[in-house]
RNA sequence: GGGCCGCUAGCUCAACAGGUAGAGCAGCUGACUCUUAAUCAGCGGGUUGGGGGUUCGAGUCCCUCGCGGCCCA
């Protein structure tokens, strides 16, 4: 992050330069008529004859582009909306306004008032008849033509990749309308979008270890939430049908190029809803984004062609684990047999963490890699899965679904577990397995079990991840492309 | 956690077999009124990720630590 003396030191001194004019660097304001896309726009539409000429145009931008022939100079401004190439003459500035030019450098944030016009090699230009800097960079940017490849650069000063790289750009505008067509699908069927707490007294919801914090006025030790579910369920209880939420979730675990610490989930919950209602539900959720966002349901992820046209595939984890593993995992009543089934297979397992463990391992080594086109995987067994409730027809199973796309599992959702009794015997389960060791078993929720005594509907509810859905529609192989600010691993010294 | 690869000027990258660390862009000085990776002439810029070792001599070889990437678990 060092900058070489020499150049921060020629800045600053144009800085001192500009303020001894009586110039102040950084002005409080600039009147800006037009974006430098609008001006550009404009000027094409009078072009055309179909609207008026836009006369006397006001843009402002950062300065990528300057290239000083004598008494006349070419530059490039950028905004947020694109880039405009701005002329200066010496004749029409005047020589000493033209003269500040030379204060200038790549990086300055500029304003510049004047007419549009057409460059000898077509480009539309400003032909600048007034500017002002209007905020100085001391540091320089990255190369120009090359600009900032450095992946740890790029993700550390990530304004630096943004100002440089169009594409990292365009992965964060595409996050952004992501999230806005989930809204609008969820807010057009009649969901209601509430905010849960974040700060929790209990983690629940899902097999993670959570952040610890300290709530001071209270004297008491309080959880960073691993998921939203809980507390959503308590809104359904509480009269609210559809009901979801978009929200930061915090996991206390590794940090690589696919788990960010935090992370963005989306859960709906929708009373009177199973889990086969939410399963059509995500397809069209999906399609409906894709369409939005990319304007097509073919998308390109890591080689693969993609389609993402409803309805998906549907297999039972049970096949799923048949087709992929080649084995009927209920054939293995226990957690010894099938461990000692997967060790055949290759994958060791530990058979003290229990059956539910073991598929789930099953899955992931063996299914999951396959699942690129859209599948449901679905009906899993009761220990893997807490808060789900069982089939009806087999009570080692529960109505759950997770959705696979591009070997990712970007969903996840059940016919919520609603009977209290059962409720609390599961949770008991989970405690005996968090006091045999298992760090990742589901909090034994008091309160929470107090408030589904008090009754909660039939209800479908669903879990997404935002990343991994932006990740599937950008073609990142990288949580942290899709990430603005992804979490790194300190740096020496600080 | 393990294996492999990477870390050299502000940025992008070179540097044979261990022998004076270079180029382009950016910067500085100058020329230039249609350029757009402007061009031309000249100049400056380095703790080669940190620490240690081998050697007459280390960017290069060895050890170690840090950060990142890819793969595996």
């Amino acid at each position: 992050m060092e900058v070489s003396d020499e150049l921060y030191q020629a800045r600053l001194l144009k800085l001192e330069r500009l303020r001894a004019r009586g110039i102040d660097p950084y002005p409080p304001r600039w009147r800006r008529t037009h974006t430098t896309l609008e001006a550009r726009t404009a000027f094409e539409v009078a072009e055309r004859g179909q609207g008026p000429a836009p006369g006397e145009v006001r843009v402002a931008g950062r300065l990528v582009g300057l290239r000083v022939m004598g008494r006349l100079t070419f530059a490039h401004i950028q905004d947020g909306a694109g880039r405009l190439q701005v002329a200066f003459r010496q004749d029409v500035l005047g020589a000493e306004r033209y003269e500040l030019l030379r204060e200038l450098d790549l990086g300055d944030f500029v304003g510049a008032a004047g007419t549009l016009f057409r460059t000898r090699t077509g480009e539309v230009t400003v032909e600048v008849h007034d500017f002002a800097v209007l905020a100085k960079a001391l540091r320089p940017l990255p190369e120009k033509w090359h600009g900032l490849t450095d992946v740890e650069k790029r993700y550390r000063q990530r304004y630096l990749d943004l100002i440089a790289n169009e594409r990292s750009r365009r992965v964060l505008r595409t996050r952004s309308r992501v999230i806005a067509a989930i809204r609008e699908f969820l807010d057009s069927r009649g969901f209601v979008e509430l905010e849960t707490p974040v700060l929790q007294t209990s983690a629940t919801g899902a097999a993670a270890r959570p952040f610890v914090t300290r709530y001071e006025a209270l004297d008491q030790n309080v959880f960073l939430r691993i998921s939203l579910e809980l507390y959503l369920k308590r809104l359904i209880i509480g009269n609210f049908d559809k009901v979801y939420e978009i929200g930061r979730v915090f996991r206390n675990e590794g940090l690589s190029t696919k788990h960010n610490p935090e992370f963005t989930m989306l859960e709906s919950y929708e009373a009177y809803a199973d889990y086969n209602d939410v399963m059509r539900m995500v397809e069209e959720l999906v399609a409906h984004v894709a369409r939005s966002v990319l304007g097509t349901l073919t998308v390109t992820f890591a080689g693969h062609e993609v389609d993402l046209t409803p309805p998906w595939r549907r297999v039972t984890l049970r096949d799923a684990i048949k087709e992929f593993a080649g084995l009927h995992f209920e054939d293995y009543p226990d957690a010894e047999s099938l461990a000692a089934r997967a060790a055949d297979l290759g994958l060791r397992v530990d058979p003290a963490r229990g059956r539910g463990k073991i598929i789930d391992r099953l899955l992931q080594e063996f299914v999951e890699p396959n699942l690129i086109q859209p599948t449901f995987v679905l009906d899993y067994p009761v220990e893997m899965s807490p808060l789900a409730k069982r089939k009806p027809d087999n009570p080692r199973l529960v109505e759950r679904f997770e959705g696979f796309i591009g070997g990712m599992e970007v969903a996840n959702a059940y016919t919520e577990l609603n009977d209290p009794v059962d409720q609390r015997e599961r949770f008991l389960e989970q405690r005996r397995r968090f006091l045999a060791g298992d760090e990742e078993a589901e909090q034994v929720d008091e309160d929470f079990l107090v408030a589904l005594e008090h009754g909660m509907p039939p209800t479908g509810g669903l879990g997404m991840g935002i990343d991994r859905l932006v990740m599937l529609l950008t073609d990142n192989q990288s949580i942290r492309e899709v990430i603005p600010f992804p979490h790194l691993r300190p740096l020496p010294s600080e």
